[in-house]
DNA sequence: ATGTAC
């Protein structure tokens, strides 16, 4: 794949008529960080991706790019809102998979000697793992209402204060969501899974606000060093995953439908004025705001947790703020001069409007960050950033580094105490899995499309 | 990511 550097922070794959490029594709990264990128299948299909009718401007990249379904992940695509496409590939399964950041009124010192207590608490109240069951059992009406309204759902039951939906990404529900679009499998696979953790590099974390760099942005978000943390990385389960599957066999169908023709079946797409992109929207929103609420209900319960073994006072978690990176936004951006309406797809890709909180995990051995979006991701990447570090060992390739090693004991050296269902989570999440995401965030901070503010550790975890 | 194969 031919790549060539356009600035210290940007490569590009030049526009290729013949293989049905419209407009190039475009990465951020630096020369480290491409020389593991131009290996992988990823830019490939980076290019696929920049054959999408009505794409605009470029297929983007973040630095932490990697081979994904149809598009990779890392990657972000915008089409003109009515004369482009929706591909549910370029979205990805998991809908709305996101991370929530909230803070605790302790320093960390102060319950360290309570981590095991605490951790093993959450634990035992949040369902975790594959195929996991919620505390909850939503009948068909209560799941179009939590469909149709996210977070607002959950706060309006109780789960949750109506402060924070003010830091939610678009107030944890999304306008044009039909619960009416997700089918009847996808309902059924959402109906007992609201409150659930999930697997793989899903997880909650116990956190401490390891180092500020932004003082004032810190200060303003209410965060200082030593300050305890909950972060919380999930999205839409199985329903979200079941839209996604339904709208890829629609998409598949539309292609013919439409005389559409894409090098990948993967990224199977409608026209955004048509039928079928408009019930992928509403459904794929739906999801969205089911992921918002699992996200409030997972806070409710750590609140619960905190207060029980913390004591009363330390029931008091604020959110900082809640932002997803796999979904697809209807918004206004300025293309050469001309505010245009564009479909943003986001996949492994998180948005950074001007002053907005940022979260990017990483592994749970070394850190994640907080960040803040800025006028340069509106120029560049349309108001996005990176989503988190990426793997450099296969699941499969990080069990077979770990036989005979107790990845729990190694995270409990490094001060992180751990608690996982699966009986490899832990051994193919463990760090060395893993880039650093210092790396990865160091490039988007200089790149300028989004800016540290602080960096946090973990503690606690606990995993499907 | 995922009732990791309907």
């Amino acid at each position: 794949m031919q790549l060539e550097q356009v600035g210290p922070y940007l490569w590009r794959i030049p526009r290729d008529a013949e293989r049905g490029m419209r407009v190039p594709g475009l990465v951020v990264a630096d020369e480290r960080l491409i020389a593991s990128i131009r290996s992988d299948a990823a830019l490939e299909q980076l290019a696929n991706g920049a054959t999408l009718p009505g794409i605009v401007r470029a297929a983007l990249a973040m630095p932490d790019i990697h081979q994904g379904y149809g598009l990779p992940v890392g990657g972000v695509v915008a089409t003109d809102a009515v004369h482009g496409v929706i591909s549910p590939g370029a979205i990805g399964f998991d809908i709305n998979c996101g991370v929530r950041l909230v803070k605790s009124s302790v320093d960390a010192a102060d319950i360290a000697a309570r981590m095991e207590r605490l951790v093993d608490a959450l634990y035992a109240a949040i369902p975790t793992g594959v195929g996991s069951r919620g505390a909850l059992t939503l009948d068909a009406r209560t799941l179009d209402e939590v469909l149709a309204r996210g977070a607002a759902w959950a706060v309006e039951r109780g789960y949750g204060v109506p402060d924070d939906l003010e830091r939610i990404e678009s107030g944890g529900c999304l306008d044009g969501a039909d619960p009416g679009k997700v089918s009847d499998r996808a309902r059924e696979r959402g109906r007992r899974q609201l409150g659930t953790l999930g697997s793989g590099n899903h997880f909650l974390e116990v956190q401490v606000v390891d180092e500020v760099e932004d003082a004032r942005a810190a200060e303003a978000l209410g965060l200082h060093v030593g300050q305890a943390m909950v972060m919380i990385h999930t999205g839409s389960r199985g329903l979200g995953h079941q839209v996604c599957t339904d709208y890829l066999d629609v998409a598949g169908k539309a292609l013919r439908r439409h005389g559409i023709s894409v090098p990948d079946r993967q990224l199977a797409c409608a026209p955004n004025d048509s039928p079928e992109a408009r019930d992928y929207l509403g459904a794929m929103r739906a999801a969205a705001n089911f992921a918002f609420a699992n996200r409030q209900l997972l806070t409710h319960w750590a609140r619960d947790v905190f207060a029980r073994v913390l004591g009363a006072d330390a029931r008091e978690l604020a959110v900082v703020y809640d932002v997803a990176h796999n979904i697809a936004k209807v918004e206004e951006h300025v293309v050469d001069g001309v505010v245009r309406r564009l479909t943003v797809h986001r996949k492994g890709a998180t948005r950074a409007f001007p002053g907005q909180p940022v979260i990017v995990p990483g592994d749970m051995g070394r850190y994640s960050y907080l960040l803040v979006g800025t006028e340069a991701a509106m120029r560049e990447t349309f108001g996005s950033t990176c989503h988190g570090a990426g793997r450099v060992l296969s699941r499969s390739a990080a069990v077979r580094a770990a036989r005979g090693r107790r990845v729990d004991l190694e995270l409990r050296e490094r001060g992180v105490v751990a608690r996982a269902t699966g009986k490899d989570a832990l051994a193919e999440e463990m760090p060395e899995a893993y880039k650093d995401v210092k790396d990865v965030v160091d490039v988007v901070h200089r790149f300028g499309i989004s800016l540290r503010v602080a960096r946090l550790r973990p503690l606690g975890v606990i995993k499907g």
